[in-house]
DNA sequence: ATAGTTTTGTTTACAGTCGACGTAAGTTCG
DNA sequence: CGAACTTACGTCGACTGTAAACAAAACTAT
């Protein structure tokens, strides 16, 4: 028996070689390239470059340009992805809704479905309706399921990365330990890869936005608050997958209101939309809901303006020490309040900016996530498509 | 005129082949390893192991020990590092101190010598009597300059790493701007490293006493304070190298005292040695440096154990933060004062443990830098030693 | 038209690695 | 005590990925 097994001769996960995974990795952004701007970008030599885009074209992942470019010598033909060769299938669960959608190597999102989910659906519901919708997605384009390479999947929960499982799930406790990776590798023979909401946005958002941005901070304000890191270019996640668990941290403007997690004064227990409800309601604002803080702030309501203004300075007040700690160049800020006016985002950056020390936030924005861009799905289809790209 | 110039056939930086400098990578922990253990570890064939550790023999590298290990089959040879085959030249200069010794392969300071200096000594004086220091403790190996592969130089300054230059500098002012890397490589044709101090004590820390930590927190308290980041097993710096910079994050404690950042409340004003010196002095101790406070603690003083005990918690409630958002697997405590009984540590772990999470709190350890260790200077040479590994 | 520029395709060469084979040198068991 | 077994060693042929050189192609500029 040999001691040393291949890892298939020289093929990678796409039918490819390793180094034309690498070409194909310059092109994922959808700009055509030529062949010696590809060479020039990996430092591999033109040659190599050729053969290996031959490949590529061979199988059907990318294709020439028709229009050579004309720069004053023999004109260069351009290499393109062909960006729905592939796809990925992208979900991303929370307490209230479910949204699966089809995403290309491009991370472009082309087709989606969602749901309205309650904290009582089971797990094993949600994923089938997912497959259904997949399924149907897929027949709407006359692709096959071969033409899936991976699944990725959002959870609003912890995810113990060890087994990629929620663990403790405070939003959707159905979920406590739910296997997602074999419920669906059990119906499709793929990679499936599960990963913390807030993480995939970051993810989405820096593919959306931000795509030479090495160190950006996502931060979601929702029913929970955290936040997801992008360090050195990559998702960070911490020893135990707890990274970016920013809402317990204690602030200093109240140590005594109490919070669900047994402290006080915690970041969640004061600017949570539950805990706007809560301060609204007791200034005599009829109001229900997270959607109905969102009616008041479109209708100009003071108390709801002055309330998102406040969490938005004590999310401040934990992200400028976050700011100081991990320096990042991008802090985005999402979640349902965030994208109604500018009032949360506003007192982000008015304590941000009066807090942390200058060298650290003068290359430093602060803005808000792109509204409705679903972001945790492109997230998913990043996710998925750098891990194929990556797998042994 | 060729446009892909190859970066020499293929000998690496210590005359070795790239595979070599994998296979030398395995032995740098010191330990004896068999051909077999060697491949198993790096995921190549035995036989261009064997290949690899006969490059590294003949180049004096690594040696075959003496006897052989017997296992039920034929025994097998061990490949042993040559520790001292070559060495780098660690640095390590703060406002009062000089340091700079030699650090073999395999990160085990062998001579140091140190001096003290003050803020109006110059750049140029204090790395000229480095080079004499060097040139003495060479000497007194009889070693050649030539087994030099690298100088790793720590600073206690923010450097902007672009540049590698100290950047406003608020201990040493006299380094602003100094450019430590030409100075050097106009008198050693070796790469220099040029690294905040903090930095290279959390690489110098995991080296000693966490090797396999891949998330480490390094906090020093002294004039300043600030941390050095092991994140996914590697230095992290952040975007504009201010990574780490925690010293001017507000406590919830006091939002009044002044800070020199032009602040209130901020760390630094409050836990800092200077802090504490004008706190106990406010108290009727007669002191002036934080010499005079570790007697103060040494003698069992109640009121500076107090302060010391108090500016534990104030960092403790920083540091609570910090593992919410990155989850490190240790956060070590440095800095004079850390090591002086259990004062400073307890008042961290008292704070860490009450307000950050328990998933994020299970696997954390906060425990005291090693004393004595010159945790610095072995930082910088893990520094330097895996900046020649793994250059091109 | 001619010279110059830049990309392209092809061919040859080479470095690195793999897997196999035969051999060496112990241990274990009958 | 010898045979069978186990494990490691050294060497060799083959393959792969890449590099470098060359000649041809297809444009622009003069």
């Amino acid at each position: 028996m040999p001691r040393h097994t291949r890892t298939s001769p020289n093929k990678g996960f796409l039918g490819v070689s390793a180094g034309a995974l690498a070409v194909l990795e310059t092109l994922l952004d959808g700009r055509p390239r030529t062949r010696v701007r590809i060479a020039d970008m990996i430092g591999v030599a033109r040659s190599t470059v050729a053969l290996r885009v031959d490949e590529l074209v061979s199988a059907g992942l990318a294709r020439f340009e028709e229009d050579p470019v004309y720069s004053g010598g023999r004109p260069s033909m351009r290499i393109q992805l062909v960006p729905d060769s592939r796809i990925v299938l992208a979900v991303d669960i929370g307490a209230n809704h479910a949204v699966t959608g089809l995403v290309d190597l491009n991370s472009r999102l082309i087709v989606q479905r969602r749901r309205e989910v309650d904290v009582a659906t089971r797990p094993e519901e949600i994923l089938s309706w997912v497959m259904d919708a997949a399924a149907s997605l897929l027949a709407g384009k006359a692709w096959d399921v071969s033409r899936l390479a991976a699944v990725g999947v959002g959870l609003a929960a912890p995810i113990e990365h060890a087994t990629l499982r929620p663990i403790n799930p405070p939003i959707m406790p159905l979920w406590d330990g739910f296997d997602a990776v074999s419920w669906f590798q059990g119906r499709l023979d793929v990679p499936v890869l599960v990963e913390k909401d807030v993480n995939l946005m970051a993810l989405g958002e820096r593919r959306l936005k931000w795509p030479k941005t090495q160190n950006l901070l996502f931060a979601k304000l929702s029913t929970g608050i955290g936040a997801g890191l992008i360090l050195d270019g990559k998702l960070y996640r911490g020893e135990q997958g707890t990274a970016g668990d920013i809402g317990h941290v204690r602030l200093s403007r109240d140590m005594d209101t109490p919070c669900h997690c047994g402290n006080h004064g915690c970041l969640e227990a004061l600017a949570s939309v539950p805990s706007l409800i809560a301060k609204l309601q007791g200034e005599g604002q009829g109001l229900e809901s997270g959607s109905d803080i969102i009616e008041l702030l479109k209708a100009g309501n003071i108390d709801a303006v002055q309330a998102v203004r406040q969490a938005g300075r004590d999310l401040g007040e934990v992200l400028a020490s976050t700011v100081s700690l991990i320096n990042p160049s991008v802090i985005v800020i999402g979640g349902s309040l965030a994208s109604v006016g500018e009032h949360l985002i506003t007192g982000v950056r008015e304590i941000v900016f009066a807090r942390a020390m200058p060298l650290s936030t003068k290359g430093l924005s602060i803005v808000q996530a792109a509204p409705g861009s679903n972001a945790a799905l492109i997230g998913a289809g990043v996710l998925a498509v750098n891990h194929v790209l990556h797998a042994t």
